[in-house]
DNA sequence: AGTTCGGACCGTT
DNA sequence: AACGGTCCGAACT
């Protein structure tokens, strides 16, 4: 396991609240929902001009990703912390545009792996990058809503703004 | 139409 | 060995 070295933590504020991010050499590594308790980052004293800017990338990506807009550019990601297939299931997931949604099966065709369908639902779970890593964006086959980590309610929020109609809130 | 039930299937812990 | 952000068909209402 590489060392759990220096994750530089910054909070990104968005009108959903404070998000918390935290990124390693690599790059952005998990991004968190608001809390009821107030996220404080780690008192960090300096933290390298790479990241900053990463951060900012973050920042912006992240606001247009909540009003339902295309992200744009988006700082590297650092998923090392999954196994392959998360990974896999992962980049997957970011090919599905806004506005769209694939179900958990359909996910698991495209990996080759058409029965991997709920081993795809413990990827979307895990997946520590949500809303930039779109995991709102995979529905059940029956059209349905299947389910959130971060709430469901989320969820439907996010799926709302990019357009998307979901079953009544 | 809609709902519930039961098995099958796969990666993770 | 047990658990999920599942899926599908069958058997109901």
């Amino acid at each position: 396991m590489n060392s759990k070295e220096l994750l530089h933590e910054l909070t990104v504020l968005t009108p959903d609240g404070e998000f918390l991010a935290s990124y390693s050499a690599k790059g952005l590594a998990s991004l968190n929902f608001p809390r009821k308790t107030k996220q404080l980052p780690r008192e960090d004293t300096a933290v390298p001009p790479k990241i900053m800017q990463w951060h900012r990338t973050t920042t912006k990506a992240l606001q247009l990703a909540l009003s339902g807009k295309t992200p744009g550019e988006l700082p590297p990601l650092d998923l090392s912390a999954g196994t392959e297939f998360q990974r896999s299931a992962w980049n997957a997931l970011r090919k599905i545009a806004p506005g769209k949604t694939r179900s958990y099966a359909e996910i698991a065709q495209s990996l080759g792996q058409p029965k991997a369908v709920r081993a795809v639902g413990g990827a979307c779970g895990a997946n520590p990058v949500p809303i930039l890593v779109p995991c709102h964006r995979v529905l059940a086959a029956n059209r349905k809503l299947g389910g959130f980590s971060g709430g469901l309610d989320w969820k439907i929020r996010l799926l709302k703004r990019e357009g998307v109609k979901v079953a009544e809130g």
